[in-house]
DNA sequence: ACCGTAGGAGAACGCTCGTTCTCGCGTCAA
DNA sequence: TTGACGCGAGAACGAGCGTTCTCCTACGGT
């Protein structure tokens, strides 16, 4: 096995793990047991788990980011574009082994403890807000209905994980519209 | 000294420690050191750590639900008490040692291995919720606002525990009174 | 004064887990 | 063929920590 394809493997396993179970209750041996990567292995490619970990957030918010633009991109109108990021979540919430945000669930751990994982936290956040912004502008919306929309989009991630369900992707894109339609 | 003030005294010192440092990081030591209660007296009191974390839990959702219904209390109209809510909010965001919701937080940590404390998060998030429906209701407008102001506060709480200040809820605030403005 | 008990200080125990080490095997260059 | 090397399996090491135990002191009732 290449060393490729031994970092792939070591991250998905990663991946699965920390997201289900919470990065603090993985140990360095269920990553090697659920990746078949060995541990000598592990430690060649991530020096220390904490390099593991910032390598999965990293991996994640790249797809997370992806796929959300994908979404928004199916449509060509900019309101409706907007209108799609909750689509997104809903989707997203929807899917098996949703449980919650990562980034949310990782600060709740580790941001006291880890600047890294803080620093983070706060550049995925950041870079989903401006995402936001850059669609609210090409709407020819107002920049102050940014917050807002990013407010209630947190707020159903954050409701979402805790009490399950798709509802709060529901209620969130509902008020969404009415902040929109109320300028 | 005698049990009851032993008892708040270790709830002091683990309140402090737990919301300060996050609960795993936190051992029966150190509440022992900041406490000034012996490990023998904790143990009594607290037959295991997770009971003291779900005393802890407990008693600062008496109190931060408590704090809430006292700031919304002091106004009389029924829409500005909704207001109120979001007001209450920025105080607490504004506070010296504030680092984000203590519930979310604790979700992040512990609600993937303790269907407990994942209960008592699933309650205080519920309880904070019938309150804003009970505050939307008493205003005379549409119980489908309670979901929208209950996601901005919400989202209020998630971005000001991980970016820090009191904007989130001064915008959440703003968006509450446009979304009651547009019914 | 004397014993029984409660309580404090802190050592001790057992387990988990991050990280490193040992050993043995297979591979490939010379 | 041989020897150096890479790697996997898993033992070993060391720290942290939840929990319990030991020992000693203080005090209250007789």
């Amino acid at each position: 096995m290449d060393s490729e394809t031994a970092r792939e493997q070591a991250l998905d396993a990663a991946e699965k793990l920390f997201y289900g179970r919470g990065i603090q209750s993985v140990g360095m041996d269920d990553i090697r047991g659920a990746s078949g990567v060995s541990l000598k292995r592990l430690y060649q490619l991530f020096p220390a788990k904490e390099q593991l970990v910032e390598a999965y957030l990293e991996r994640r918010d790249m797809r997370w980011r992806g796929l959300l633009a994908a979404h928004v991109e199916r449509h060509a109108d900019p309101g409706r574009r907007i209108l799609a990021v909750f689509d997104r979540l809903e989707e997203w919430f929807g899917e098996e082994d949703f449980r919650g945000c990562a980034w949310i669930n990782s600060y709740g751990e580790l941001g006291a403890r880890s600047e890294r994982v803080a620093g983070q936290v706060r550049s995925h956040k950041q870079a989903f807000r401006d995402y936001l912004a850059s669609l609210v502008t090409a709407a020819g919306l107002p920049d102050a209905l940014t917050g807002p929309l990013y407010l209630l989009a947190e707020g159903a991630m954050v409701t979402a994980g805790i009490t399950g369900g798709t509802r709060p992707a529901a209620e969130a894109r509902e008020a969404a519209r009415s902040l929109m339609a109320a300028r």
